[in-house]
DNA sequence: AGGTCGGTTGCACAGGCTGCAACGTTCATT
DNA sequence: AATGAACGTTGCAGCCTGTGCAACCGACCT
């Protein structure tokens, strides 16, 4: 829509290909080398764009500052809340939505079941890394060095007779939730309460954050819960979209 | 210089704090709502600013993809060598870069000595990872489970009496490698033949190659070549620096 | 010296960007 | 349901600003 702006955009994309020189820049834009100068001395004022020692141009280090800092300032919760309130509308079960963090696995967001009976979590709590099927998927994205130290150095408490028992177990299940894309806890942690859980993932593809759907058995049985498992795999990736930036958003009056 | 770039790009610094709607963009930017507007399209139709769910203005996954892309298409070497030319002009002696991958050290360029007495090393070979002194700093960089999985698993052989004996030691030099910022073999590998080696740094501060100066007993001493640190460190920092794209450059004619 | 190649500068022209004002939507309020 | 505010969007006229040209400069090679 801006011509001067689009031109100047696109040496960014060139460039990522190699390091090129003025004369090429001009070429591939199309453009006379003067204008090509001026846009890439404007770029190179904002740090986009940076010139090595041989004169020819580079893409610059504010780039990845940006990129990093987008990353970072870049909210899982205020993306994901509205696709959970959503899923919890539909279905009225207790949905949770999960990140790793410095050794531990945080909930950082939650929406209430609609039934009277509620489970226990609050947000910015730890979870029970050893059986929510939520940190099982976290932690099943880590590289392996890093899980292996990780699952060694955990406790294994028996919260219930079906509580993952030990590293070994722990490892087993990591590599099947690996494998199959989703997690789920069945009375692993309260006796009467299952979950299922899907990832949540960045631009790179690494699981950023973990969401769950969970209910009492007295409300229903652990196999209908698992009938849930397309719709939060949906959800999951309704969000992993929009917060990798992926999703095209239809443009309102554009033809 | 070009005005319509300049405001185009300074909309991406301030996206990076946080998502903002247009108004909040048009007013720090100090222009009219619809001149922000055409800039904003003109970023989003490059992918650099994504329209999220409630409209608001974020950055977009592109950046992320460009920062990746150009990453990968940095030659360490490419960069590096008129450095490491330029410090075998000054002292005559070899120099040598090295990087880390898949559990090997490579040298991936060499200047040879001035000097008749040359060493024997070639590039694209594995150095002798448990003491050359490039290998105890890419080594001593990488996340601690990394460092000592790869510690325990290596051999030790005794090229001469000062080789590293074990795991044990290998993983205290490390630490002290670590620590200190560079490293040294002083007839570890060779009797007579020692080096000193500093790292190069990418933008997120890990250590992505890491280069040396050998030289044998005969030329100079352990002590005399231990003189040139400074030097050697000096130019690993200018190849960090231009490799991380923040070295800034002096422009030719701005005021 | 002469020639080539790449980057840089000054200038005149007009193309494209700007700000304005009006319109369309959505949402909250009465 | 009507009103109004807030925000995004569009068309337009004016003129700012980006453009291409040509000349200049400096490095390098023959």
């Amino acid at each position: 829509m801006s011509q001067t702006v689009d031109r100047a955009l696109s040496i960014l994309p060139l460039l990522a290909e190699g390091p090129a020189d003025l004369g090429q820049v001009a070429d591939r834009l199309g453009v006379h080398k003067s204008t090509a100068l001026r846009l890439l001395r404007t770029l190179h004022e904002h740090g986009l764009v940076y010139r090595q020692s041989d004169q020819r141009y580079r893409l610059g280090a504010r780039l990845f500052a940006l990129a990093q800092e987008a990353m970072e300032n870049l909210d899982v919760r205020e993306i994901a809340h509205p696709h959970l309130a959503r899923l919890n509308a539909a279905c009225g079960h207790t949905v949770h939505l999960a990140v790793f963090e410095e050794g531990e696995v945080l909930y950082i967001d939650k929406v209430e079941s609609r039934y009277p009976v509620r489970m226990y979590s609050r947000i910015g709590k730890p979870v029970a890394i050893t059986v929510a099927a939520v940190a099982k998927l976290l932690l099943a994205d880590l590289p392996e060095p890093e899980r292996r130290a990780l699952a060694d150095k955990l406790d294994y408490p028996m919260y219930t007779a079906r509580s993952t028992p030990n590293a070994e177990a722990f490892r087993r299940e990591l590599a099947k939730v690996r494998e199959q894309g989703w997690a789920t806890d069945l009375g692993g942690h309260e006796e009467s309460i299952n979950c299922v859980a899907a990832p949540i993932r960045g631009a790179d593809g690494r699981v950023v954050a973990a969401m769950s759907v969970s209910a009492p058995n007295v409300v229903v049985t652990a196999d209908e819960l698992l009938t849930l498992l397309p719709q939060v795999r949906r959800t999951a990736d309704a969000i992993s979209g929009e917060y990798s930036g992926r999703t095209p958003i239809k443009e309102a009056g554009t033809r």
